[in-house]
DNA sequence: GGCTAAGTGTAGCATAGGCTAAACTCGAGT
DNA sequence: ACTCGAGTTTAGCCTATGCTACACTTAGCC
């Protein structure tokens, strides 16, 4: 492959998925809970349940939702497994921020956007800065 | 003000200005080895001509550059202080990745995702970090 | 069993951000 | 001075992500 070494390349592609990451999580999150329906991530994200319906189909046309009409939201196993990453990596970038001085209130907003950013290499960083922190 | 706790509210704002902090930066840049050309944007952004032309048509909507047609771009005041603190921003980030024992080369790419998320907050606990790690 | 409200889905619109194709401008070289 | 190529702009298309308005199910309550 091509040494693509263009700025935002990575970026942009990482783009696309963020969103597809975040409901991942949260249907992961809401199914904790008994089942996950459309109004729970209405709720949560804050926007329509128009916009919630039509994420949804492309998230099923891609793979990671399975839905039914008028029924409840189920993932598919490569949608559980993306999940499942993505919560512990989030939850790996708050503990982190947290370590850091930064308030539990801030980490929660900025690990939100940074996440979906974090690669494999600084995600292993902070999960070792947090094992030093932990284990003086 | 009321406190909007709704998740990703915040982190969809911070989409609509990452181009414009991206743009900004990249001007500026270019502006440091004479004027800033549309297809030095093409170059630093891989895309194509059009969606610079664009780009560029919506930050001058948003007060931030100044074009002329078939001209240099330049940035307005607006423009060059966020630029400014984009770039400073930016810098911080990848400083700190860096000496939290990330490559150069991936602490840019995860850098450039990362900073349209960093608060103040967040910057000022990473340039604290900065600052002890440099004078033990 | 039928009504009503909550939830879900559809139609249609907007903006941002990507593209190709084609037209236009500017400047450099003859 | 003219041409020609590089750079810029316009026209028109696509997808993703947001919205409101409206239609349709489902489920719960008489």
């Amino acid at each position: 492959m091509p040494a693509k070494s263009i700025p935002h390349t990575r970026t942009r592609a990482a783009h696309s998925s963020e969103i597809a990451e975040d409901y991942v999580e949260a249907i992961s999150d809401a199914m904790e809970n008994g089942t996950c329906r459309a109004v729970d991530l209405v709720k949560h994200f804050g926007v329509s349940a128009v916009t919630v319906n039509r994420t949804l189909a492309r998230l099923q046309r891609d793979g990671l939702v399975q839905t039914t009409a008028y029924g409840p939201i189920e993932l598919t196993a490569a949608g559980k497994k993306l999940a499942d990453f993505s919560k512990m990596r989030h939850q790996v970038v708050i503990d982190f921020l947290i370590a850091m001085g930064v308030s539990p209130a801030t980490a929660l907003i900025d690990s939100e956007g940074m996440e979906h950013h974090v690669s494999h290499e600084t995600l292993h960083a902070m999960r070792s800065f947090l094992a030093t922190k932990q284990q003086p």
